[in-house]
DNA sequence: GTGTATCCGTAATTAGGGTTACGGTTGCTG
DNA sequence: CAGCAACCGTAACCCTAATTACGGATACAC
């Protein structure tokens, strides 16, 4: 017997799911609130009942794409490993999460909303909150004498610069594939070693 | 007495200087062929006429832009001064260049061209055409002693990592303000000095 | 069983935009 | 000057999409 909010919950993750493909397959400007209710066989009106219009559509996705992210990253951290091997672990996965299809999709939607309010969204919830994530990390790293640095927000910025550089963009523009976990390993440890070099 | 090709010339630069403000006003998706016509005091035949479709306008503007980008690089290349001097005034410039209103609407266009095309045009004319100037940079580092490295393709990716990061991004999905001359000065001198860590 | 809220499938309304077309004006050439 | 090409300003055609509305079906509570 399931509750009548569990149930709502369930069925708006497949509304989610269904926005996600559409998005994917045709991009944002080809992403219609008729296209999605079609594909997750919704109506119209339920999707304006439950999110309000499209870009409110839009914001739920993203925020809730974050909330995933982060949860994911911070379940990484609650391990008592040495810093950098954390790194190893932490770094692959989020170079991944934020170069594939998803993101790479949500990022487009923030290029074209002129409100700025998705890519605001995106990045608080994103970049933002991952980054004092980090910050502990390479906190840990310092107290574990492996790196050295005066201002722990440079030394994020500076390992952030190292692991993704500009894939995101082009991954965005359509330039680049989705990078495979080999190429999101080997990426992660050049920053790694990289960053023990400048910060050792 | 100005001649009819030149004269064609210049109303074109009047038309898409026309189109970038309306671009970078109201983004791609809220910019019409109707509203650049309107804008540049030119007819929706004349632009069908002279570029053939909306896509064909935005590739010959991206494809122009991308041009004049190189033009002014590569003016920097001219010198004999030494290769890290050479850097020094070329990365503020290529950083602010990448990062200004121009850059940002025609990623934001490319961002949301399904077809993928001018996501090529734009990174085939910009960031693959700069990529053997600063080569040659960085090879001429290296014969003077400066900088050593094995590949020199990987040198200017570790170059480009440390210059541009993901500063791109951010400014594409509006979370970061067009950089100031001066930021640009210090975080190029930035990626000189971690280059010459690594490398030196 | 009855009543009601919710949701689906479908359609309508409104607005906007890509592209083409047209009458009139302008500028150039012979 | 006459003829013609090119361009402007305007409008038309067709299509798409955001949002709202409606009849009918479904699910739940009493």
């Amino acid at each position: 017997m399931i509750l009548r909010e569990e149930k709502r919950s369930l069925r708006q993750q497949q509304i989610e799911a269904a926005a996600y493909e559409v998005l994917e397959a045709k991009g944002y400007g080809g992403t219609s609130m008729q296209g999605i209710a079609k594909h997750a066989r919704a109506s119209n009106e339920t999707l304006y009942n439950w999110y309000g219009d499209k870009q409110g559509l839009f914001r739920a996705l993203v925020t809730k794409n974050a909330e995933e992210v982060k949860a994911h990253l911070e379940s990484e951290l609650q391990t008592d490993h040495d810093a950098l091997s954390i790194l190893g672990t932490l770094g692959p996965k989020l170079l991944l999460l934020l170069t594939g299809d998803r993101a790479v999709a949500l990022n487009r939607a923030a290029a074209a909303d002129s409100s700025g309010e998705l890519g605001a969204t995106l990045s608080k919830a994103g970049r933002e909150a991952v980054f004092p994530l980090l910050e502990r990390v390479l906190l840990r790293a310092q107290d574990e004498g492996v790196l050295n640095f005066e201002h722990s927000g440079e030394a994020v910025a500076l390992y952030l610069d190292l692991l993704i550089g500009d894939q995101q963009i082009r991954r965005v523009i359509g330039r680049l594939p989705q990078p495979s976990e080999t190429f999101c390993q080997e990426r992660s440890a050049r920053a790694v070693r990289l960053l023990r070099q400048l910060l050792g």
